[in-house]
RNA sequence: GGGAGUUUAGCUCAGCUGGUUCAGAGCAUCUGCCUUACAAGCAGAGGGUCGGCGGUUCGAAUCCGUCAACUCCCACCA
């Protein structure tokens, strides 16, 4: 028996629990096909947002569907190290406590990086279960687990062994507040309010100057070179070999002259500083200019140039300012916008800066990976991220993938005491190595000293697919060569070059195949003012409180509303809302449909006999409708058309007719077919809404013990007899036109009225019964005669009569057939233009034109009708 | 600077290869109903020159051109 009111919160946590003590959402290999989603691991310290519940809906909704047709669904979950925001996170916690980073070793700084995972790590795992998510929570991983953390060494030395990793001294972001290298895609760019300084450098022996712009006069500390444009005629009188002098600084440097400068741009004059800028760094290469070097690593200047030492950049520049302009050595300063780059974790401005990283070069793994995009062998949903893709890969630069840090997977590189590094996946190894190579036996392991950097965090989750599995470490396992390829993959377009990208690459380069089949792209969840989610404006709803409000199936019903592939998320808590509606909508049918009483000595009447067959064929045909749906992944409007075949076909419609008056019993064959279109319903819509379709569909039969609704089969659509439901939708016009009558006319339903009809083939005799029970008559005629004194309507071509005795408004009938003829006539005069040109008759195809052709007589005959009416009531 | 995308009702979006009254859905709004499943509901109604202009076609929301606005990605000229 169901409780009176639907309170989500009361179900969910129940069949969770049972959901796990029955290990449901377990999987291990076996005959059935496999249907595989990795989880996109979430950061192990982070906390869930919207942007989660929308991602982990979607892949519910497909690993519940799986499950019901039948495959073995698998849903990986597990969470990222997030190396360098998880250190900071960490680093910031310890200050907290006035422990300074530095002050540590790197094994105590371990130490509580480990505590901090075990405390906060999987907070957010726990709260996906509130959501309902049918991971396998016995393969939960992490990317720094041991197995993880094997297979990303073992990696590492294979590619290196391959020739595919390097080392080498070049310009790489550094972010100063992490003190680590940030590959590219790490750095993000933004619009900053600055200024643009114009320095007076003056030319070696002479008292002329030149004047150079600069956003950064800090950097000036570090000028080896002023390069001019050679065509610059403005600068044509210099002569070759000219030196300027630093200002403030005092040193004497060389004049150089490169097509690199943009003429229009300044003054024309660029101040080139090899060591703190990538484009000045090339023209240093090229014209071999000294490089030096001005910043500590945590961005403060450094005692090479012996002033401003110690003090911060931003500080260094302010200084500078003042002391540039004391000097007379400031032109002018500007108000300027330009793009600055800032770390993506730790959001200080980004510094380029020359240093030795370890590399890995890109180009031959891209190959294998964009093709199987571009050929659709990975399939992108929407397809426009292809695009993007194609362009990155073609254009993509070796990666730095050593980062400055404690928290991660130290990289396996092994140095020598007379010079010269080993790479090993084992201590063992390297000193067998070592030894080899410096022809030493007698060296120790303490002898070696491990390179100190970590491998960045996509260093690992790039192998995600595959090593979850264990297919790195043991590559012919039976889960790797059962579960792989996986089958769709759910993520943001945000990471498409951070992670799916290089996850295609390790696809092809370790398993030599594509790593999932499909790819979705998510949109970025915003509020309802278009505004992107963030901790700062405080737009972000904790997702927990809205479930505990309206529930987790309301939750994901608000998602499945908002979530067209690819588009943004506009989320508004109404939609939450709309979903908790629906959920009762679902639990007040079924306490309609449980309060029946059966009687087996009940003929099933001809109203409802007509309500199960058309409802069955409705059902069939919302079902394929929902597969072809499904199959190009529009997932949105598959729920959609299943919310309205439960709201309105099912309950508005079927419920109605079949409904029995109060306290009356129903007949069995009827009772039967409802519980069976009840069932298969819930069947449709627990993939949305897990929780309450598994808590009535055990209440609806007897169930075994550990039996769900999670592996009850998923409906299959039978043939549809169209006929049959175009024949329906004249009862259904026909109830509605009752309805308006009454409406005008201010009858209450519970009044009974008569409803005569002039017979045609479009008066669904067949079905009549229908309207009966829907509209209240107490009986239904035909006639012969049109009756002037009743309110009528037609539908299609068929005229209906409600008798209304001598209360019928002449006047305002008159007029409401006026306005109709008006629209038909106008309707009718467009069909005619079309058919009386010649060129639409001739080249028009057939069916078109015998489409007009009907619609002409339609209309025509209406029109008639119409007019004799106009004329009986006159 | 390069590229991609979007523009349809108050809001969020469907509308596939041009042709069923093709201008749709949900939400919101308005009107009337507390009718023994559900007011978290029921029954109705209103609302759009499909961003502008031009073209192709018998026929354009749909194809082409152009302009405008917005969004995203890439690049990063100091």
């Amino acid at each position: 028996m169901v409780a009176d009111k639907y309170t989500p919160q009361e179900i969910e946590s129940k069949w969770y629990e049972y959901w796990i003590e029955n290990k449901l959402f377990h999987s291990e290999p076996d005959a059935r096909e496999a249907y595989t989603i990795v989880i996109p691991p979430p950061n192990v310290t982070g906390v869930l947002h919207m942007g989660h519940m929308l991602n982990n809906t979607l892949q519910d909704v497909l690993m519940r569907r799986a499950r019901q047709q039948g495959k073995n669904a698998c849903w990986v979950p597990g969470t990222d190290h997030a190396s360098i925001a998880t250190e900071a996170k960490v680093v910031a916690k310890l200050a907290a406590e006035g422990i300074n980073k530095a002050d540590l070793t790197r094994e105590e700084f371990l130490k509580h990086a480990w505590e901090w995972k075990e405390k906060h790590g999987g907070i957010i795992l726990q709260q996906l279960r509130k959501l309902g998510a049918s991971c396998d929570w016995d393969r939960t991983c992490f990317t720094m687990d041991e197995p993880r953390t094997e297979s990303v060494i073992k990696t590492f030395v294979d590619l290196y062994n391959k020739g595919k990793i390097y080392r080498g001294v070049r310009m790489v972001n550094w972010d100063p507040a992490a003190k680590t290298a940030l590959s590219d895609e790490e750095v993000i760019y933004k619009q900053s309010q600055g200024k643009l300084y114009y320095l007076r450098y003056m030319i070696e022996g002479s008292d002329r100057y030149l004047v150079v712009a600069t956003t950064r006069p800090e950097t000036i500390l570090g000028d080896t070179a002023v390069c001019l444009n050679p065509n610059d005629e403005r600068y044509a009188d210099i002569p070759a070999g000219a030196r300027v002098i630093v200002p403030l600084v005092g040193r004497s440097i060389p004049i150089i002259r490169d097509e690199y400068v943009d003429i229009e741009f300044g003054t024309g004059a660029l101040k080139v500083t090899p060591a703190h800028d990538v484009n000045d760094y090339m023209l240093g290469e090229k014209y071999n200019l000294p490089s030096i070097d001005i910043f500590n690593d945590d961005g403060t200047i450094n005692d090479k140039v012996g002033m401003y030492v110690g003090v911060d950049r931003f500080e260094c520049r302010k200084l500078i300012e003042v002391e540039l302009q004391e000097a007379g050595l400031m032109e002018k300063v500007e108000a300027y916008t330009n793009n600055v780059g800032y770390s993506e974790r730790t959001g200080v401005a980004i510094e380029p800066k020359l240093s030795m990283q370890w590399f890995l070069s890109m180009q031959e793994l891209a190959e294998p990976a964009t093709k199987a995009v571009m050929e659709d062998v990975i399939k992108f949903i929407p397809a426009k991220y292809k695009n993007t893709y194609r362009h990155w890969m073609e254009n993509i630069k070796d990666r730095c993938i050593s980062r400055q840090l404690w928290w991660g997977q130290r990289i396996p590189a092994y140095y020598l005491p007379e010079g010269g590094y080993v790479i090993a996946e084992t201590a063992e190894q390297a000193v067998e190595l070592a030894r080899q190579k410096s022809g030493n036996a007698e060296l120790q392991l303490a002898d070696l000293r491990q390179d100190e950097d970590v491998l960045d965090t996509w260093f690992s989750s790039w192998l995600w697919p595959i090593s979850v599995f264990d297919g790195i470490r043991n590559p012919e396992n039976e889960d790797i060569k059962y579960y792989y390829p996986t089958s769709d993959l759910i993520t943001g377009p945000d990471i498409i070059f951070f992670w799916v990208a290089r996850m295609i690459m390790a696809g092809y380069e370790y398993r030599g195949e594509m790593p999932f089949k499909n790819v979705y792209f998510t949109g970025i969840v915003r509020d309802k003012l278009g505004r992107k989610m963030s901790k700062q404006l405080g737009n972000s709803p904790d997702p927990l409180d809205l479930i505990a409000k309206y529930g987790a199936d309301g939750m994901r019903v608000a998602m499945m509303l908002s979530s067209s592939a690819g588009n943004d998320v506009m989320f508004d808590e109404a939609l939450c809302e709309q979903g908790r509606n629906f959920g009762n909508k679902i639990w007040n049918a079924y306490r309609l449909l449980s309060s029946w009483s059966v009687s087996e000595e009940l003929k099933q009447s001809d109203n409802n006999r007509v309500a199960v067959e058309w409802f069955k064929h409705t059902l069939s045909k919302a079902i394929a409708e929902v597969d072809d749906m499904f199959a190009s992944y529009r997932i949105s409007e598959a729920f959609m058309r299943i919310y309205k075949l439960f709201w309105d076909d099912f309950s508005g419609w079927y419920l109605e007719i079949v409904k029995p008056a109060y306290q009356q019993p129903i007949d069995a064959a009827t009772m039967a077919a409802t519980r069976n279109f009840f069932d298969m319903l819930m069947r449709l819509i627990h993939s949305f809404m897990p929780f309450v379709t598994e808590e009535i569909w055990q209440d609806l039969a007897p169930r075994a013990a550990g039996e769900s609704i999670m592996y009850a089969p998923m409906p299959k659509a039978e043939e549809v007899d169209e006929q049959m439901l175009q024949r329906f939708t004249l009862v259904m016009e026909a109830v509605t036109g009752v309805r308006n009558v009454r409406k005008q006319k201010n009858i209450p339903q519970k009044q009974a009225l008569t409803l005569n009809y002039i017979a045609d083939e479009n008066y669904p005799a067949e079905m009549a019964a229908v309207i009966v029970k829907m509209c209240n008559l107490e009986s239904i005629e035909a006639i012969t005669e049109k009756d002037p004194t009743a309110e009528a309507f037609i539908v299609k071509t068929t005229q209906y009569f409600v008798p209304m005795g001598d209360q019928i408004d002449k006047d305002a009938e008159l007029k409401k057939l006026a306005d109709e003829l008006t629209y038909l006539e106008g309707f009718l005069a467009s069909v005619m233009k079309k058919l009386s040109n010649e060129r639409f008759v001739s080249s028009a195809p057939e069916k078109v034109v015998a489409n007009e052709r009907a619609k002409q007589s339609d209309a025509e005959a209406k029109i008639a009708a119409i007019k004799e009416r106009m004329e009986a009531l006159k």
